[in-house]
DNA sequence: TTTTAATTTGCAGCTATTGCTAGCTAACAA
DNA sequence: TTGTTAGCTAGCAATAGCTGCAAATTAAAA
């Protein structure tokens, strides 16, 4: 997404109020790369601005995304994720810490759909699931003998 | 997943028991390709077996799924799906009627990881979004003006 | 300033799912 | 066939993660 400065002038040329809670939340959000929840954001927030709303974190991050300004993610397990990188990229979530790591993908998925074809696809969306780098260490030095499944590593 | 009679024997074999409940399950999941929710198998399944508890729904999904014999897709928005192809596939999403299908890839998709690597990978899903043929065909029948967006197309 | 429309807040409500447990029953033994 | 019991089901409460709504607040135009 764009530096906070960017996003105030792109909301005051909509006419949007530049409010202090949306600029604290530019500001945690710009180049954040944890792939936070909304909760997550709320408690940082909260330590800075007390009083704000976790509403208020919902409306702001809903309006982010429609405005394309930031990505939803969602990985099927608990909350869904907010990602300012909103270039060409794919996710890898740890199956263990469930951390969320951003994946570039050399190959981009073609598909030969089984029924013939007639899908306009806006969108592909490939999600990585395993153990990160440092679940699967400690693993490893807990039970050394039992090795992790590893279909694929890299 | 396998057949309901080849169920029943796993599920003996286990000295798990076989009771109406499940038998009926089994049958209405077995080459299901529609990939339901929990809550309309509950509906298919009150009309066959009046009082069935939705809990028992989820639990009996949640066991087979857990026992490799069917697939949970959680494509996002809405309830979990749940797939009896447990082949190696992925989802084709349709953003206006929300059906579900499933596509064949012929390239898997390849990764290189931004922070050099350490993943150990179990698995990959892919999700493809877009308007299926129906809806994209309604629609242009509508506004023959207004494109879909259509990044790609098969 | 005043005005006004956008925004925030707090809370109720919703969907999808899981936790708990009393009572029930399939399956096996006798 | 009957008894025993581990395992199962039903039903309801509870939970997470949001979203809808309306009143109070406030940024910013006039």
């Amino acid at each position: 997404m764009r530096s906070p400065s960017e996003l105030a002038q792109v909301f005051r040329d909509k006419h949007l109020k530049l409010t202090p809670q949306r600029q604290l939340l530019f500001s945690l959000l710009h180049q954040n790369p944890s792939h936070p929840t909304a909760e997550s954001l709320y408690e940082i927030a909260s330590k800075q601005m007390p009083g704000i709303s976790l509403r208020t974190i919902y409306q702001t991050l809903g309006e982010l995304a429609e405005m394309g300004e930031l990505q939803l993610v969602d990985v099927g397990i608990g909350a869904t994720r907010f990602d300012p990188n909103i270039g060409d990229h794919h996710h890898f979530v740890c199956e263990s810490c469930r951390a969320i790591h951003d994946v570039d993908i050399l190959t981009a998925p073609k598909m030969s759909l089984r029924n013939g074809g007639g899908f306009a696809v806006d969108e592909v969306g490939v999600i990585f699931r395993g153990r990160c780098n440092r679940c699967n260490h400690k693993q490893q030095v807990r039970s050394p003998g039992s090795q992790a499944k590893n279909k694929a590593s890299n």
